[in-house]
DNA sequence: GTGAAAGCGCTAACAG
DNA sequence: CTGTTAGCGCTTTCAC
């Protein structure tokens, strides 16, 4: 491994001139000097250890990112954002692609408190994480939350998105474009519904529901992992037996189930949105592409990337600026898949 | 920052016999040391400086991975089946997303010079980067390629898999369906095919298209860049003014591009597999829950992940192993969108 | 079983 | 403008 001794070396002089000249620190180094070592370096192929600068330096100029998946095209969106806005700054962006797994929650939160970063932001706030969060925030390194507008008062600056205000106004959509019986198809706020619980997303859900006169029951929540097949399953099971469809009107809760149980629902015969209509969340061009382009509550990506970026880098740049909290509001987006039809009204 | 130092000093011992428990090397320790210094180093909420460790020991026990986007599927699947592999061998994965720009694909090989890990694997063989494969050659870090059977021989260990037989299968299998006019749609074939010049798979498709008396003219080639938008745009332009289908069998280059030009076909009134069938490349959920399910030439993700992670593990394991490629083999999936049907036979 | 000491490769004052 | 010096925090012989 060439070292910067070994350009020292070779150049005579000593390293520090050399990473003096290699840094663009200050150019206080004779043009002479500066254009040999150069030369020197380059010949040698001297490339920096960046565990030795980062180790002296005593920062990595990298920032770390929490997504739970990739397969949802939200978050392949939240990445190259934020990517060209930390490139900008002269940051580089890690990912770290958690699955919902627990112990890679950690190993990712881990790299902000083993100084593999300088600062993280994550995508979502995680209870079970909590230990973590206390060490990262008793440590004082920047961690910042992009969340929902639900979330408890966190000790961290955060940027919030009104997702649970979605399933007011997707239900009041569905309502408005006829719908009688609407289910939410999905992990928490479906498995709150089926087998009881309570959160800011439901009541929503509920009070609209109540107000537009439809029943809502432990049967209105469609509990499936995330993931195509997963829905496919369950809605299959719901609907694979023909007749009058159980819901005419469905909020699925991701992306990566929404084409499972579009599909179901057409292989049982029905047809969107004439028997069912179908709304979810995120704006991703598959929702504008897919033959039925689908309404969606649509999150601002763009607008919650700057906030973030603001945020994180004020407090790179400032450690003890006070702490922020911004909300976002989402859109509503109406396409094919909930359109009312003569039949309905 | 807590440092072995600070844990040292409170358990009244040597920083050496801190790191040796730490670590868990051989266990000579005595125990009440060992559950000491443990308890201590929990209580202080010590947790090792990365860069420290990672200089003194040498390496970082992380694994780069170059993918071009996660907005194609069978790349957050490449990612998620890869981190399994190293994770279950102690090492971390670190995915570097390039969307294609030369500069991150730089900075990402730059990474294993930069020992910020300890190999990478690429997902693609990129000449424009090779002059950063030379160097990385030089200096002998492990790299190696997921790449296409018509790469030329390179310096490097490889998994390549048969994607130019691809455009062979794909066009025969579509001729047998009935179809008399075949265009490719995407970037390097389609740029190819437009603009002259060879390839292997170009080759591939042309020879087919001859044998079966299919007429390959440089429209065929419908050239796009990899999004949704640009596919939907060229198939609409192509196929928007009604009348006869100017081709009845599309070979869609990549998922990115599948549900724009479906769209535009369907917008155009032309029904599939009826006036035009469609086929692309990698199997993802979202090929089998399309309403109509996409028949595609599919790499096999999980043996070639496999097969990186093997290689790449005897390379680090054995710095002087030889060289080694493997070739896998696709496997072509028919599904409804290229079903024959009585109007085409 | 444990401590002392050297060193990983680089940065950053501080003198000249 | 350039060299000297002192670390950054950790791992790893090598003695004891």
């Amino acid at each position: 491994m060439i070292t910067l001794k070994d350009v020292a070396e070779i150049a005579g002089c000593d390293i520090s001139t050399v990473s003096r000249v290699l840094n663009g620190r200050p150019n206080r180094v004779s043009e002479v000097n500066r254009n040999r070592i150069h030369e020197i370096a380059r010949q040698l192929g001297y490339v920096a250890n960046h565990n030795a600068s980062a180790l002296a330096f005593g920062a990595t100029r990298m920032i770390g990112l929490l997504v739970p998946n990739v397969f949802d095209g939200v978050y392949a969106e939240y990445i190259e954002t934020l990517d060209m806005e930390f490139s900008a700054e002269g940051y580089m962006l890690r990912p770290f692609i958690c699955h919902n797994r627990p112990d890679k929650e950690h190993a990712a939160l881990g790299t902000l408190l083993h100084h593999e970063v300088d600062a993280m932001i994550s995508m979502y706030y995680a209870p079970d994480c909590r230990e973590f969060y206390e060490r990262i925030q008793q440590s004082r390194r920047p961690l910042i939350f992009r969340c929902t507008t639900d979330i408890e008062a966190i000790p961290f600056s955060s940027v919030r998105m009104d997702l649970p205000e979605g399933y007011g106004e997707l239900a009041a959509h569905l309502a408005a474009a006829g719908c009688r019986r609407i289910a939410v198809v999905g992990g928490s706020v479906a498995g709150l519904l089926h087998r009881g619980g309570e959160s800011v997303s439901l009541r929503n859900f509920r009070n609209t529901c109540n107000t537009a006169g439809i029943a809502v029951t432990p049967a209105s929540g469609v509990v499936c992992d995330d993931h195509q097949d997963a829905a496919f399953e369950a809605i299959s099971r719901l609907y694979g037996n023909g007749g009058e469809p159980p819901f005419d009107g469905l909020i699925i809760q991701s992306i990566n189930r929404v084409f499972g149980a579009c599909k179901a629902l057409m292989d049982a015969g029905f047809s969107i949105p004439r028997d069912v209509k179908v709304a979810s969340f995120s704006d991703l061009p598959i929702c504008r592409y897919y033959p039925v382009p689908l309404t969606v509550w649509a999150q601002p990506v763009g607008r919650i990337c700057h906030a973030l970026a603001e945020a994180l880098l004020t407090q790179l740049r400032t450690p003890d600026a006070p702490l922020s909290t911004v909300n976002f509001q989402s859109e509503l987006i109406v396409r094919e898949s909930t359109q009312s039809t003569q039949e309905n009204i």
